[in-house]
DNA sequence: GATGAATGAGCGTTCATTCAT
DNA sequence: AATGAATGAACGCTCATTCAT
């Protein structure tokens, strides 16, 4: 997978991942990514298969990246809360600051995605776990099961998606402040779970 | 679904509708529709402006559709709570069985939809307005101002938004059951505003 | 040619009429032209076989029109050299006024309008017999002949058609002033058959 | 004529200016273009930006060949009647053997071609310039300033353009000999401006 | 490793025109 | 006398992709 010189590969996922959030999925064409490279269009083609190929590896590096901010705070001296909080808000911000990378990674179908292997949306899972490892540590009856901490983790992560897809798209009322609007949010998941609390009022 | 006579527009929109799932808003094209209604791509403009026009008559449907649904369940001898979780259930479904709708209705990034009158999106705040009074109905001492009710409305529209995505996007853990992450969503959402509680345990 | 009731028709030709002047030939379509009368575009198809039998009408009536300005212009008291002159202002003043309509009698090549019967364009000829029948009543001797005075009539228009020609189209140097063009104009296809001068200077 | 290698750029525009006399600007299209060129559609947009641009280098060429024409007339050992008279008819010349080029150099009107840069069309200037030298070499008096040198210049443009105009849209009356037409519109330019004559008779 | 040349397919849209009523 | 419904053809243009070098 990696070419024997990786710099232009670099390159263009760099680039067309800043396009992707700039300007959308289906705006951006290996034309205008590879005049932003400053290489030909052809050349893209030496290390992506086509734009699909270029999309998957898109796709993966930005589960990647939301795995290692999301484990970097995955301190053994913290509380089990205290993570789950981190969490939500870490995916919260990634979700924000990277809209279109998370266009793709969470809401992109995959019967629009076809050629994708389905197994490496497994990757996405890695994530979910971190909060179903949490939820586990807690002392929370309703948590003991590997299943049922399964579930809630899928419904935190639901949760949280659903405050970014909605921010995103513009659809949260504009008379709700934003960060109020999160900071419920997020109180709203942690108290969903049971005990949990907001570690501080704002 | 056969334009057979008459309503032509109405095929235009059937289909299209059903178009948007399989296929994404970008991947259609007035051709395609065309093609499947069983007209000339010129008859189309005939009904429609242009293709935005086409899809802001598909979003209005959608949201008139939804507040249809939702405001029926608006009894005045049914408990707030009550209310509250009838919305998200019937939410959830319409989310689930129309998943051509909703994909327009709430995940269709105004960047990306620049022609289409921002205040027509204001319908939408009619269903979160339905979460809002009923919220406001409860005697929480959290949701007395109309602020805070607002902004806990919006909370729950995007809980319940992120797990109708995920659903339709196939990014829940195939191993979690599809009723039970349903049931522990709505469990979380009513649980995170307070003292609400599931009307039955599943 | 009349048809019974002839005010669509008659609407028909006003308002296209109107719009070669403002938008140019090639911008106005029928359904645009049906439009602004505000009758259906099947409608014009009832008074004119299609467009190019619109617009061969439209240049039938825009010769006819000059005609009537030019032929009042020929008063028997008047000195031909007088009338020359005025046929040339006259002449000068409806190309610029009417500068779309100026393009379809003149500039549209019969190549282009194949459909259009050439015969017709020797309607033309009676706003250059105009000019013919003026030199005649000159006591140039070059002018004796009809055959000269033929030649010439046919120069004094391209010359006015040329002018108008690079006025309308933005050609003629901007900083010299329109009005002076026209004069010296004017001037120099007096003087060129010879003995004619301008009635006054400017 | 033949794309055969490496000039495809030189073969569109030798043959879409053959069609543009043929077929007119308005009609000819860049799938029309390509294919009697030979090659694809898409191919045109290698070389030239848009059909917009396409025209602008037809333009240019134009009169970049006009002046070629033009200025090689101007030695100095000529006297300025016969510079003038030269110019004139190795402009109709240029006009009656290159009606494509002449067509979209003098009478594309500017509003129909609004992206073209005004400016460029001061390139026409050069060849208008050359008369205007050439009549403040005469000594007329009424030539002494150069403001008026130029608008007899743009006067002479004027009726040049006026008999190559109607010559090849078949508007001057039938029963005029091409030849004696031309002979007398010369003339008449050179007796327009005072003292200038033919430099032969025919 | 990299590219310039080229293309077929497709896009949204407009057009003149026909036909049944 | 007039029209609404419908359409085939064409438009300028962009796209992802291929291929010879």
């Amino acid at each position: 997978m990696e070419p024997v010189n990786g710099s232009l590969r670099r390159s263009i996922l760099d680039i067309s991942r800043k396009m992707l959030v700039d300007e959308g999925f289906n705006r951006i064409s290996m034309r205008k990514i590879a005049q932003k490279v400053g290489c030909s269009a052809t050349s893209i083609y030496l290390y992506f298969k086509n734009k699909d190929a270029l999309l998957h590896s898109l796709i993966e590096e930005g589960f990647e990246k939301l795995y290692e901010i999301l484990s970097a705070l995955n301190h053994p001296d913290k509380s089990p809360a205290r993570k789950i909080e981190d969490y939500c808000r870490a995916f919260i911000n990634f979700g924000l600051n990277n809209p279109e990378y998370y266009e793709i990674m969470f809401q992109l179908h995959p019967k629009h995605m076809e050629r994708y292997p389905v197994e490496k949306f497994r990757r996405a899972r890695r994530n979910t776990n971190l909060f179903m490892n949490a939820l586990q540590e807690l002392n929370d009856e309703r948590m003991k099961s590997p299943e049922d901490a399964r579930i809630w983790a899928n419904v935190f992560v639901a949760n949280i998606h659903g405050g970014i897809s909605l921010l995103n798209a513009g659809r949260v009322d504009s008379r709700v402040e934003r960060e109020k609007f999160i900071d419920t949010l997020v109180a709203g998941i942690l108290a969903g779970s049971g005990e949990l609390k907001l570690s501080h009022q704002t």
